[in-house]
RNA sequence: GCCCAGGUAGCUCAGUUGGUAGAGCAGCGGACUGAAAAUCCGCGUGUCGGUGGUUCGACUCCGCCCCUGGGCA
């Protein structure tokens, strides 16, 4: 089971906290085992690994405001692990920093594409790999799964997974098996069962978003995903130190309660008509967000401002419990603390994870 | 005051000829290998408005009362 938390091999491993010079880090393949074209090339001795805190949270947390007295306290630069504020024009939606904010704190990782645009997890790690050459990185943001990108490499040497998802053979490919999917219902996963049981089996047969991508992996590599998976599990690349900002519900609700009224007020609605009359719609993966689908929906006359506030703020606390699920479950980093209050952040353990082995 | 239509889960409503209830949404929990603010999965005891009656048995039939719409005065 390639991507099943049962299988011994799959859980993410995360870097010893301690290295001896000496030691061969368990984590690096010899290279004689594997072929060249399926070793990872950006593996990095566990001594040399980057040190990195990540501060993450639940939406509306307060991440932002942690984060920059981090970036100040620790002389580093924010690097913003976000899906959406990667698009520029998303920007009241989004929750963006404020020019201000950015004129104080150097900020990384914003407006990197056009709404257009298809944007992945690989995309993010690459682009955020370089700003971690100092040996030192703090991340900030809700998006667990970039976090993930950017700490574990993942199934190195698969053709597929460097095409973009608007890659002209990859979406001929996808019509092509949403078309059977139609006629057909469960095709999608049949085929994936018929060429790789052991992902299919992991993956609900009525998710077809990624039985469509594993699918795919599969027809790109030419033989099974989980095969390829389990030849090169994933490895740790940076030291991470996760900070969960979590507080208690209550607080959380109020807070989001708070900021969709605010982001409102400063002019959400008429950021999304000005993006709607840019040719940004529905089509566009970046404007199926939270929020943005919903105004969206006003703008075009679907629903009511009152009634998609109301949606909004049901999505929102939807998605807080699935990015608390996510950071809690699929992230082990080599140390994680949870922070209830943002005012009591553990800023002596934070200094002394980062200097703690740095060259 | 009279007539009609309703009162069932937090909300909107189903409930066939009487056998003590179930959908959607909300809520809660979970999965997650470069589409992740996406995608997907699981979780339903509630004085069936109240009360008296008919019945072996009432959300269901009957009486009275209360509440909410609409109509007539």
């Amino acid at each position: 089971m390639s991507a099943s938390r049962h299988d011994p091999l799959s859980p993410l491993p995360s870097l010893p906290e301690v290295v001896a010079p000496e030691v061969v880090a368990p984590e690096v393949v010899a290279p004689e085992m594997v072929a060249p074209e399926v070793m990872a090339p950006e593996v990095v001795a566990p001594e040399v690994a980057p040190r990195v805190v990540a501060i993450m949270g639940p939406t509306a947390a307060g991440k932002a405001t942690v984060g920059r007295e981090a970036a100040r306290r620790l002389s580093l630069p924010v690097l913003v692990c976000d899906s959406v504020k990667v698009y520029r024009g998303l920007d009241i939606g989004s929750a963006k920093p404020s020019p201000e904010q950015r004129a104080q704190v150097r900020h990384e990782l914003l407006d990197l594409v056009e709404p257009h645009q298809s944007f992945s997890a690989g995309d993010y790690a690459r682009r955020a790999w370089p700003l971690l050459s100092g040996g030192r990185g703090l991340l900030v943001g809700g998006t667990g799964f970039y976090l993930r990108a950017v700490g574990w490499t993942h199934s190195a040497g698969i053709p597929g997974r460097e095409r973009a998802p608007d890659d002209p053979q990859r979406v001929a490919f996808e019509q092509r098996w949403q078309g059977r999917e139609r006629e057909e219902p469960g095709a999608i996963h049949r085929a994936l069962h018929a060429v790789d049981p052991s992902t299919a089996r992991s993956i609900h047969p009525h998710n077809v978003v990624r039985s469509l991508r594993a699918l795919w992996l599969c027809e790109q590599g030419g033989r099974p995903i989980s095969a390829v998976q389990s030849a090169d599990p994933p490895r740790p690349r940076v030291h991470l130190m996760l900070v969960v900002l979590d507080p208690d519900p209550d607080t959380l609700q109020a807070r989001i309660v708070r900021r969709l009224d605010h982001m409102l007020a400063m002019g959400w609605l008429a950021e999304v008509e000005k993006l709607r009359e840019a040719g940004y719609d529905a089509r566009y993966k970046a404007m199926r967000s939270l929020g943005y689908k919903q105004l969206l929906g006003v703008v075009e006359g679907h629903c009511t401002l009152h009634a998609a506030r109301e949606q909004i703020l049901g999505a929102t606390r939807q998605y807080a419990r699935r990015q608390r699920t996510y950071l809690r479950t699929q992230l082990p980093a080599a140390r994680t603390v949870q922070v209830r209050d943002p005012q009591r952040c553990p800023w002596g353990q934070i200094e002394a994870f980062l200097d703690h082995a740095t060259p």
